[in-house]
RNA sequence: GCGCUCAUCGUCUAGCCUGGUCCAGGACACCGCCCUUUCACGGCGGCGACAGGGGUUCGAAUCCCCUUGGGCGUACCA
């Protein structure tokens, strides 16, 4: 057991994408590679958009890719008391401070500032304001610094540096007394000890802000190591006009969950000319100093590859009782005295999914024989006789049996 | 717009840090041939990239600068 600590941290508003499941993936390796700790966290401080069932399809999927964690999942929403008292920590020592502008006046004054062509940040209205005691709406703001710079060493992307005054003074927390996330993800990340924070590209900008608050609360930073982003075909960021994203829509689609975690860690990482992994090898390989820099294109065709190398060289007895549930849900009948391993076996070289194979399998299960029409046409000739090729056939399938 | 960031085949990438062994290697896809009286599998081969321009250097995919293009961010979302 090393010391090492790495997080997955979903917000439970849907499914688990497939950018989702590299994130966890990655950490996933790193923690059993150090054998540190790996720890789930759900990011449910959005009450309006958070909900169980989203909480419960990202188990389940990170259960069928087989990313076990070992602390939690911890629920952000249980820990409000805990942020609290952060709040009223920097309210007392003058590091955040109540704002009382509205929402639409802080919308004006955006839209007024991107019409001008200024940077639409927070003109610090309230920041000097007296404290009072105004029972009227506010927000509590974190009093950022002004002056200098933050920069921190990304370990993928090297150092990164920005001016202060590009970080404007973010809300904490919201008029009705919830934290926001920028908050609350530097209380966990610090509380919960984590030595690295790996996740998307994405949260590169929300990076420096998050460090003025590990510095305002005395936590020691942790090493950052932010993950390129998963693109479409357009080399948009992936989302649902590419096709599915859903991790569990793969499994739907017939594909094997090893397949989805040899896919998704080769897109951004790279061990020489290597491209099979099983779990086992990443866990013994996985490292990011591989891990590049630049954004990936999904490409669902080597996924499919994948797919049906794993298919073509799995146990026929595992993919068997695999075949079950899909040849059920196509509703075939399954009976006992036909053997799913031995069907696997005579369609493994010829099937690219799950679902493939389950159509492909249908016929042993079925009374009547139905001839394909291309074969049909081609095979079945007047020449060799309708008859006398059934009766080839025939004499086939008693001599298989 | 501004900030951050990225840049090798259509796509994922090796190589870049520690310049020469790279007229750039592997994989997916695609094309062709072989195997096969089915459908596939498989084998072999082909097509195909250092974004552009300046430097530095005897020598640059590799180092520096600029340009261009892409991504992300710019919320009382995370």
């Amino acid at each position: 057991m090393s010391d090492l600590r790495v997080r997955f941290a979903p917000s439970p508003t849907g499914y688990l994408h497939i950018g989702g499941a590299r994130t966890a993936l990655f950490n996933y390796l790193l923690a059993r590679k150090e054998q540190g700790t790996y720890i789930l966290r759900i990011e449910d401080t959005d009450v309006e958009r958070s909900t169980q069932q989203s909480v419960d399809a990202i188990l389940q999927a990170m259960d069928w890719l087989g990313l076990s964690y070992d602390e939690g999942p911890f629920y952000q929403s249980e820990r409000f008391d805990l942020y609290k008292q952060k709040v009223q920590q920097l309210l007392d020592e003058g590091k955040a401070y109540k704002c009382y502008c509205s929402a639409e006046t802080l919308t004006q004054k955006r839209e007024a500032a991107m019409e001008r062509g200024d940077k639409p940040q927070y003109d610090e209205t309230c920041r000097d304001l007296e404290p009072r005691d105004d029972d009227s709406p506010y927000v509590i703001r974190f009093k950022s610094q002004r002056a200098g710079a933050t920069s921190f060493n990304d370990r993928i992307k090297g150092t990164i540096t920005f001016e202060n005054t590009e970080l404007d003074d973010m809300i904490i927390q919201r008029t009705d007394g919830t934290p926001t996330y920028n908050f609350v993800v530097v209380i966990d990340d610090a509380e919960m000890g984590l030595t690295q924070v790996i996740r998307g590209d994405d949260h590169v900008n929300n990076t420096p802000r998050q460090i003025q608050i590990y510095n305002a609360l005395g936590y020691a930073l942790p090493e950052f190591a932010h993950v390129p982003m998963i693109l479409g075909a357009d080399k948009k960021r992936l989302s649902k006009r590419h096709g599915a994203t859903s991790v569990m829509d793969y499994r739907v689609m017939g594909y094997l969950p090893e397949a989805m975690v040899n896919y998704l860690v080769r897109l951004g990482w790279s061990c020489g000319d290597e491209e099979i992994f099983s779990m086992d090898d990443l866990i013994e390989k996985f490292s990011l100093d591989n891990v590049g820099r630049s954004a990936g294109v999904f490409n669902p065709e080597k996924l499919l590859w994948l797919n049906e190398h794993y298919i073509k060289t799995g146990d026929p007895q595992r993919l068997g009782e695999l075949l079950k549930e899909y040849l059920e849900k196509d509703g075939v009948q399954i009976t006992a005295d036909i053997d799913c391993a031995e069907v696997v076996k005579s369609l493994q070289d010829r099937s690219k999914t799950m679902v493939e194979m389950a159509e492909k399998a249908a016929f042993y299960f079925s009374d009547s024989l139905v001839f394909d029409g291309k074969a049909q046409a081609k095979f079945i000739t007047a020449v060799l006789g309708r008859e006398r090729c059934l009766a080839r056939l025939d004499h086939a399938i008693t001599l298989a049996q």
